[in-house]
DNA sequence: CATGAATGAGCATTCATTCAT
DNA sequence: AATGAATGAATGCTCATTCAT
C-alpha cells in the first residue's frame, strides 16, 4: 500500500490474525518516536538517531523500515493522514446538516490537535519545508484533507444553506489555514512552556461562528 | 537598531547624507539575494555559497554583513517586515471605518504576495522551521503584525461595527492563517510553473466578504 | 583442511561413505554464488546478501559455512585451486615432453577461462585486492600454481630442451602475467557485451609460439 | 584538460609563469599521498582522512580539489599515466630500431617500478577493481599505454625484423602482462620486507631475451 | 540447521565559517 | 572591505555480522 517505504520485516499489516510478529509494532514505535522528535527538534535539526534512540532500536533498524529520512518523514504523513480522514469521515457519516457537519468538522480538528499537539505540528509545520519532493507529494496527499472541507461547502451550498457566492475553491483554503494557524499557535505556546493563550474548544467556537456567519444566508443564524 | 547582525562596511542606514558608499546596496543585495534562494530553495537546503553567487560577491563577505546563516535570515525578516508594516500603517491611516481598514489589510496582504512572491513564501514558510532561537524571535517580530491586526479587530468592536462576542486574539490568527494559507497555495502553485489557480484579488473579495460578514453585527450587510 | 572456514553442517567432504547430507551442496552453491557476484560487482562491491540470494540461502547461512566475508573468498580459492591444480596434473601426466607439457599448460588455463570467465575474473583479480592478510594468503596459495609453472620449465632446462640462460623464478611469472593479461582481456571484453576480442585457442598458440621461440635451443623448431 | 576533476583553487597548471600560487602543489601533494596510502592500505581500505593527513591537508581540503574519492584515483592515474607516457616516448624517440625500441620499453617500465614502487602498485592493481565506471575508464586510458607498445610491435613486423605471423594485438597484452606480473611480484616482495627476489634489470633482461627469441625471424640473434 | 531482523561500527561527504592575503 | 581556499565538525546511510526463534 505505502509504495515509497519497506513495510518492514514483520510485515505488521499483512498478518491480520496477529499473533504480534516478532517485529509488531517496531515500524509504529518508530513512527511515533519520530513525530515526537521531529516536533520537539524540527525535521531537520532531527538526527536520525535521535528518533532511534526514542524508539529504543538501533540506528539501522530505521532503514529496515523506512529507505530514508524523508522517506520517514513522508510514510508519517501518510500513515497517520489515512488514520485522520478515516475518524473524520466515520465522525461526520452521522450528521445531516452541511453546517453541523462543518461545525463538526473544525472541531475534530482542533479536538485531533489537543490530543496529540506533536502530531498537529509534524503535520502542518515538518513538511512545508524539505525537498521539492516532498513539497509536491504534501500538496498531492493533503489535497484529500481540503477536498473533504471543500466537499463540505459545496454542500452547504447545495443544499441551499450558505451563500451562492462563496467559492469553495477558496474557502476551503481559508478555513483551514483560520484553524491551522490557531492550531500552532496554540501548540507552539504549549510547547514553550506557557499557559494555553485560549481553550482550543472556544477557538472552535470563535472560527465556527466566524465562518457561519459569512457563509450562511442572511437568514439563517448560526446553531 | 539590528542587534544581531553587522550592519556591514557601508553602514548605509547610518550615513544619511551619503552619496552612496562604494558597498552601498552590498547588504541590500545580499538580502535581495537571500530572498530568491531562500524561496527557491529552502532555508536548510540553500547553501550560503549560492546567496553568495545569486548576489555577486564572495561567500566569505556574506559574513562581513551578517553573523551567520541564521542571522541572515533573522535580517532579512526584520528588515521587510519594518518595511511592510511602515507600509501597511500608511496606507491604512487614510481610512476611517474598521471594516475599510480591515478590507485594506486584507487587500495589502495579497498584493504584497503577487508582487514578491518570495518573499511572502520565505517570510511565512522558511521562519516557521529553523532553530527554537528563531521560532521564538519570529514570534516576537511577527506579533507586531499581529498586533495591527488584532487592532483592527478590537476597534471595529469598540466603534460598535463587529459583534462583541467576537475573540479578537483568536480571530487575528484566524484571519491572518486564512490569508496566508490562500498566499502561499497561490505562491507555490505559480512557482510549479502551473495557470495561477485564482486571481488574489478574487481571494481578496472573497476572504473579505466571508470575514465580513461574520464579524459584522446582523444589521450590518457587506460593503 | 580447510583451517579457516567451517566445513559446514553436511560436513561433505569428511564422511567418504555419506549418501549426501540433507544440505548436501549447500556450501557448493553458496561458493558458485560468490564467483558470479564476485565476478560481476567485484568483492567489494558485493554484498554478502547478494551473494546469499544467488545461492538461494538466508543471509545469516553463508555464516553457517564461511566464517565471514574474507574466508568466503579464500575458500573459494582455496576450493577452486585445488581442482584446477588436481586437473592440470592429470592433464601433463600423460605428456612427456617438456615443451608438450608447457604448451598443454597454456591450454589448459585458456581452456578454464573460456570454460568459467567468473571463476578467471575471481581467481585472478579479486585477491589481488583486499586485506594485507589475504594478499599474503593468496601469494602462498597461488604459488603451488607458479611452482607447477616453474618445474615445467626447470624440466625443460634439465632435458636440454630450453636454453640453460633462462631463470625459470622470473619465466614463470613472465608467462603466467601473459597469460593471465590475455585472459583478463578476453574476458572484460565479454562481459561488456563485446564481441570476443579472439578466440582463446588462437591466443594460446599464440602465446606459445613466443614462448616457445623464446625458450627453446636455436636447434629447436616448435613442436 | 582533466575533465572530470576541479583543478582545485590555486588551478597550478593554468599559471605558465608561476610565482608560487598560495596552492601551488596542494593538489599534487594530494596525489602523492593517494598514491602512498592506496599502496599501502589499498584502494577499498584507504580512507579519505588518511590520505589527508598524509597529504597534510584537511579532510575536507580533498574535496577542493577532486570530486570524490573515485574521482582521486582516477585523477591520480590519468595525472601520472600522461607524464609516463611522455617519459617513455622521448626515450623511445631516439632510437632506431625497432627491437632496440622495444627493448627499451620494457626496461622503462621496470625502471619505473624500481623508481616508484607505490605508483606501480596502484596504476597497475587498484584500477582493476572499483566500480564499473572505472573499470571502463581505465580500459580507456591505459590503452593508449598498450597502443605504444602494439605499435612497436608492428613497426617490427613491418620491419621485416619481426616474425609475420605474430599477432600484435595479442602479444602486445602478452608482453604487458609478463611485465606487470614481474613487476608486482617484485613490489610486494619489497613491501613484505623481503629482500628483493631478483634485480629488475636482471628481470629486464630476462623478458626481453625471452620476448625477442620468441618475435624476431630465425636469422635474426639477439642484439 | 536455517532464518532474517536487528545491530552498530565505520566513513565519505557537505558546507557554514574562518582568516591570511 | 573583499576574497575564496582551507577547515573540520557533523551525520545519514551501508552492510557485515550476530543471535533469538
Amino acid at each position: 500500500m505505502t509504495v515509497h517505504s519497506d513495510p518492514g520485516p514483520g510485515h505488521p499489516r499483512e498478518s491480520p490474525i496477529s499473533q504480534p510478529a516478532p517485529t509488531a509494532g517496531k515500524r509504529e514505535r518508530i513512527i511515533e518516536a519520530a513525530i515526537k522528535v521531529f516536533a520537539e527538534r524540527g525535521f531537520y535539526h532531527a538526527r536520525v538517531s535521535e528518533v532511534a534512540a526514542e524508539a529504543g532500536v538501533a540506528g539501522g533498524t530505521i532503514y529496515n523500515y523506512f529507505r530514508n529520512k524523508d522517506d520517514l518523514l513522508i510514510s508519517l504523513f501518510e500513515d497517520r493522514m489515512e488514520a485522520i480522514l478515516a475518524d473524520f469521515r466515520a465522525e461526520l457519516a452521522g450528521i445531516d446538516s452541511a453546517a453541523g457537519r462543518l461545525r463538526r468538522f473544525v472541531e475534530l480538528h482542533l479536538r485531533m490537535v489537543a490530543q496529540n499537539p506533536p502530531l498537529a505540528e509534524v503535520l502542518t509545520v515538518e513538511l512545508r519545508q524539505s525537498s521539492k519532493f516532498m513539497r509536491e507529494y504534501k500538496a498531492r496527499k493533503f489535497g484529500e484533507y481540503l477536498a473533504l472541507l471543500e466537499s463540505l461547502i459545496s454542500e452547504g451550498i447545495e443544499q441551499g444553506l450558505f451563500r451562492s457566492d462563496v467559492d469553495p475553491k477558496i474557502l476551503k483554503r481559508a478555513l483551514f489555514g483560520a484553524i491551522d494557524e490557531v492550531s500552532l499557535f496554540w501548540v507552539g505556546h504549549q510547547r514553550a512552556g506557557n499557559p494555553q493563550p485560549y481553550a482550543l474548544d472556544h477557538a472552535a467556537e470563535q472560527i465556527w461562528r466566524l465562518y457561519a456567519g459569512g457563509l450562511m444566508r442572511p437568514q439563517e443564524s448560526t446553531p
